[in-house]
DNA sequence: TTGACATGTTACTGACCGGTTAGTTAACCT
DNA sequence: AGGTTAACTAACCGGTCAGTAACATGTCAA
């Protein structure tokens, strides 16, 4: 097997400083900044998303984070309740970055959809998004539905469809439930894509399909809502 | 870590059995029905598409595949190398899968660009296509370029990419590229997204939004080849 | 000063990992 | 009969894994 981490004995392994998931990593905790908690937590999270959860050895992330095994084990219960922690850290950045792209939109669903979905396509160009999305990622690696970190990888899914289903809605879609479907299919597509496709720029027409299928004679929003939409924002939509 | 594989001492673990990735499993070898090395490449696709590929060892590998580990490392290299090759003949049964829809619809392209849709929605359903693509989940697993189902991984995916730009250039899309990759990023998504979602049938509508795209005013065929679609069927195209 | 608490140090356990060595058995070909 | 080939058994190697035990240190608050 070509060496998974390097060795127990590796010191401060700057394999994967630098990068970061392409939504970052914590920096906004309760205790003092950069505790070891926190420190753990930041090194899990980038060595995960870099080589993988099961390549990663608790004495690397440990060593990533200038603290050592005993302390790690002190604060998290186990490598599997930390691997929650991280995923559950990871979908509450990804959440607020989406907040504050509907915020900057408000009542205009369709330019919602389109703001969520161009900085998308900006953001998983990013060299540090070259991993695609943590979270899905970790869905790959954990078979077992009953370990902790199952629920949240589902149900973060289960949210996005959910959203995107429900500014369909707001949008006036003909088949909101398919569009927002769609849209979902195109954000897991994209995270997908981007760890197996050498150019980065060959994803980028995400961006381009969402508004397509925005404009779908058969799924998007009749005629008539599609000619309102550039003019005033309405305030919430049938 | 909640227990990787069920001991080196697993005999027969029949965890996999029954299950195999979404395009099946090797039978069409050179050598006679069921030798040691078809035993092991099947065994190893099941187990590396239920588990994850740094879940399974060898060991398990070779207790699956009824023999021992001795004969597995006489037939194969290393465990990477055995990975590479599990992989490339998993991208040559989703060819074989590929070429068989299209060549039922020879000289159609938005034809068998359809049904290559329509057959992936029903599969993609299938109990045993639960963990998505084989192809796409080795590349979360395998975080070194150098290794050698790395090529594999991005070439499979190049040629997906490639393929579909050139039906729809064939087709006489407005966009073929953009349409092409945004096809292609259907195709990661609904693979991506078997995995993370409880509900499989909530994926099925990637059917519909490879026909909406399609459709797409912007990207897809102008009205003319449109309405001609649906006739005699042309030769090749522009 | 005295605790409490977070953290560090060192060393360990038992299991499992990928990979190897050595020797055996059975079928087939000449 | 002798040789080749492919398969088997069983034990082993050095290394890594997740997780633990016992003890030392520093710091801050009362």
């Amino acid at each position: 097997m070509s060496t998974p981490r390097e060795g127990a004995a590796a010191p401060l392994s700057n394999a994967a400083s630098g990068t970061a998931p392409p939504f970052g990593s914590p920096s906004d905790c309760a205790c003092p900044p950069q505790c070891a908690k926190d420190r753990i937590l930041q090194a899990a999270q980038n060595l995960f998303y870099e080589h993988g959860i099961r390549a990663v050895s608790v004495d690397a992330i440990a060593a990533e984070a200038d603290t050592t095994k005993v302390t790690l084990y002190r604060v998290f219960e186990s490598k599997d309740a930390l691997i929650a922690e991280c995923l559950k850290d990871q979908t509450r950045r990804f959440w607020q970055w989406w907040e504050a792209i509907v915020d900057a939109h408000q009542g205009q669903p369709r330019a919602q959809i389109e703001a969520l979905f161009d900085l998308l396509a900006n953001r998983i160009c990013r060299k540090e998004a070259h991993r695609g999305c943590p979270i899905a990622n970790s869905a790959v690696e954990l078979d077992d539905p009953a370990h902790p970190a199952a629920h949240v990888i589902r149900e973060h899914h289960a949210e996005i469809a959910k959203r995107f289903r429900k500014l369909c809605k707001e949008m006036g879609a003909r088949e909101p439930n398919v569009l927002g479907d769609a849209l979902t299919l195109l954000v897991t597509g994209v995270f997908s894509a981007r760890i197996a496709f050498e150019n980065a720029e060959q994803v980028k027409s995400v961006a381009e399909a969402a508004k397509a299928l925005l404009d779908s004679p058969a799924l998007g929003a009749p005629e008539a809502a599609k000619a309102q939409r550039a003019k005033a924002p309405r305030p919430k939509a049938p």
